[in-house]
DNA sequence: CTTGACCTTGACGTTGGCGTCAAGGGTTAG
DNA sequence: CTAACCCTTGACGCCAACGTCAAGGTCAAG
């Protein structure tokens, strides 16, 4: 298929297919006119580039799973650099929320401060 | 004082001041010579800016709480504008904390379904 | 006079993941 | 032949808060 078809396919924008062959993520074979020129495997590469950014992946987090499933894996987080990438990004993850919940606290007690009629919910993120 | 000493005073740089005062958040008297002239009153504005931007806070979202203290208020807060800024700030804060708790949590099933064996402290973020 | 520390404005670079033209070639249906 | 839709590469735009360099003016000390 071309790029307009796995673009649709995918759900994403041709654009970003050649972006994502720009960093690198992405190969396609050429046909003879010069388009690109794509297969099944490549749409799953695809939604799987979709699925990690999704989450909030960069691309370059994305490139071992990419890698992994290259090289013939089911999945793309069947690879050891691909579960590094899970435990880094959690570990991330779990700084941000810290950041999120400590700015949180001290944004409350100085809207308190500021408004002591206000009535404030506490803790208003509890999943 | 010179845009130097403020800078200092402030723990900012000189080139984080023009940029406050070209986003129209700080105004200086000009010597004759050109170099701008600041008092105390406008290193009471950038430490109000410094505090707003390291709990998370634009420069847009500062604006209010300057223009409060300009006003002639103590506190950059004292206004109303000020206050409906905390209240849009926290209800952002905790959208972007129930994003990330989702996230860690499609990120952990992701990593224990890949890795079985790993151990995994659940709710690493707790504060 | 010269050094050196200060100041001025102007303007490009940074970061990520694309969006959005521009200018052109390929292919097919009517 | 032409419309209509596909594709190509190249390159600037975006957003925030500055960093950094360029080229030059100001002022006090030695």
């Amino acid at each position: 298929m071309r790029i307009g078809e796995l673009a649709r396919r995918a759900g994403v924008s041709t654009r970003a297919l050649r972006y994502y062959e720009q960093q690198g993520l992405l190969a396609a074979r050429r046909a003879t006119n010069g388009y690109r020129e794509y297969d099944e495997s490549d749409l799953k590469l695809v939604t799987e580039i979709r699925s990690l950014l999704t989450v909030g992946f960069t691309l370059e987090d994305a490139r071992p799973f990419v890698e992994c499933l290259r090289a013939g894996n089911r999945s793309g987080d069947a690879c050891p650099e691909s579960v590094e990438v899970y435990r880094r990004k959690l570990a991330e993850i779990d700084d941000q929320i810290r950041t999120l919940l400590a700015r949180r606290a001290e944004v409350a007690a100085q809207f308190a401060e500021a408004c002591p009629g206000c009535a404030l919910r506490t803790g208003g993120a509890r999943s």
